[in-house]
DNA sequence: GCATATAGGGTACAACTGTAACCTCATTTT
DNA sequence: AAAATGAGGTTACAGTTGTACCCTATATGC
């Protein structure tokens, strides 16, 4: 993911959301998806869109009508930020975050279970190698 | 941490950074640590004071010349934008987040040792109760 | 005492963001 | 066909952010 992509503001993230989950929408369905979530006017997820598209997050497609489909994943652009977080709150240590959601207790009992579990199946399978 | 912290800019948590590590510093020193860093002029150093002062995440108190002091700690901020970024991007789900860093590759041997043995002490502490 | 450096206060200004309105042309409705 | 509706293009405008300059009063060096 390019640095253009990375970009993408919280507003945009609404519209991100609704193509996300959608694959594939006509404008139309992307203003009623994100009316639906948001209340904001047609306009403005026409404009959304628009710096979207510029911003090279999204694509279009002319069938009759323009399509619009996510060109970045949530996963993709989950990473992107995460990354940058780590780098610039937490020493660039991954492990820190992870330390300090423990720390918060951001985790359940059932999360800590699923993890602890996690790390364990993955001690046995790198653990040895690299 | 209210609201008006949180949005602390790129540009600002350097400002924020130098003051973590100093601790009280005249904007003499402030300027010097941040030039040091970024090569930014003095006279942005001093906006940058000035909006996180407005902002309630610094403090100033004159004696003889202002000193600074951070009234947001590193961990507060990064518990806070912790937080939002799993909000927006992990479905509100931690322990996405972390299981994303894991698939993602983004902690090491030593990590996934560390990480295994601080879950498993978590599972007993944490396991039987609540 | 005069020159100069510095602290503190204010102003600047373009790019980006959040939130929209306006205009025009084609299609559908009556 | 006249009117309403919707798609697509363009423009707007205030607030925030990044990055800095200018002015004044005071302290400091000779």
């Amino acid at each position: 993911m390019w640095e253009r992509e990375a970009k993408i503001t919280d507003a945009e993230l609404e519209v991100m959301e609704v193509l996300w989950q959608g694959g594939d929408l006509t404008l139309a369905q992307v203003k009623e998806g994100v009316t639906a979530r948001k209340g904001w006017s047609g306009d403005t997820v026409k404009t959304l869109l628009r710096r979207l598209l510029e911003k090279g997050a999204v694509g279009q497609e002319k069938r009759g009508v323009y399509h619009y489909r996510p060109l970045v994943s949530r996963e993709e652009l989950g990473d992107y930020k995460t990354r940058t977080l780590i780098e610039k709150l937490y020493d660039g240590k991954a492990k820190d975050l992870v330390a300090a959601l423990v720390e918060r207790r951001q985790l359940d009992r059932s999360d800590v279970a699923e993890l602890r579990d996690l790390f364990d199946k993955l001690w046995e399978e790198r653990g040895e190698d690299a």
